[in-house]
DNA sequence: CTCAATATACGATTAGTTTCGTAAACATGA
DNA sequence: TCATGTTTACGAAACTAATCGTATATTGAG
């Protein structure tokens, strides 16, 4: 039994990922729109990568009916994991705690998600 | 004055800034042993993405002398601040605390790193 | 039915990345 | 000197990502 290979996401491909998570169900239509609002592309365009994304396996589709109806068909969680992974070996020595330290250093967060860290970290310490 | 642009390095690139993060000064040779080291590819091959970061601006380079001794041009911590956003952005919806919870959930940290954590989670709730 | 709107399929192009072969310059030791 | 090894420079091929034009199919309004 082979395991699936993991397949990396362009980052155009992300963002429409990015829409099927939030989302669930879209058709080529639902996304396009969506994507529109913040870039300047063609609809064709999003067609085509939504296909390519469909043979690599990335999405599903219902196309039992004209318009196809899509979504994801990796979780956001394991491709989170797998890219955060990536990042951690690649650019922070493998450290997931420089990584943490950048991140909370750079970007400000409410008292309510430090109280969620904070949490996390209590847990973590026990062990 | 125009803000130079950030320029985003591809993952070969990176690889090679690592290197030169770690080692400071190094010439192509030193770079690509050490990348031999984990990777199969050929000395030119190293030789010439060193030339297109030269180029880009992604390193300096002494070339005074026969064998040109090169280091990074870009920082470590600009460039993890700058990936990382993108990151966040692009993956954890804006919220780095989202990607925090997923690093330190998946990597193990020593009782030391989370120390580190812990004052700077004290640090951040003071203010 | 026919026309217009909308959908998918598909090929082609462009741009960027990665790879390496080959040539030319240069230094060094025999 | 000259042969050898090391270096840089350069061009081109192979591959991937992203874009869009055009053709074709399908649906629904009139």
């Amino acid at each position: 039994m082979a395991a699936t290979k993991y397949i990396k996401p362009t980052e155009s491909e992300l963002e429409i990922l990015q829409v099927l998570w939030t989302r669930g169900l879209a058709s080529v239509r639902e996304v396009h729109e969506e994507l529109a609002l913040t870039k300047d592309v063609g609809y064709t365009t999003t067609l085509k990568l939504m296909q390519i994304m469909h043979e690599k396996g990335l999405v599903k589709r219902d196309d039992s009916v004209k318009t196809h109806i899509y979504q994801a068909a990796v979780s956001r969680e394991k491709t989170q994991k797998h890219l955060l992974g990536k990042m951690i070996d690649g650019l922070f020595g493998g450290s997931s705690t420089q990584l943490v330290l950048q991140a909370l250093g750079n970007h400000k967060a409410s008292a309510q998600e430090l109280e969620e860290i904070q949490h996390l970290l209590n847990n973590l310490k026990k062990q």
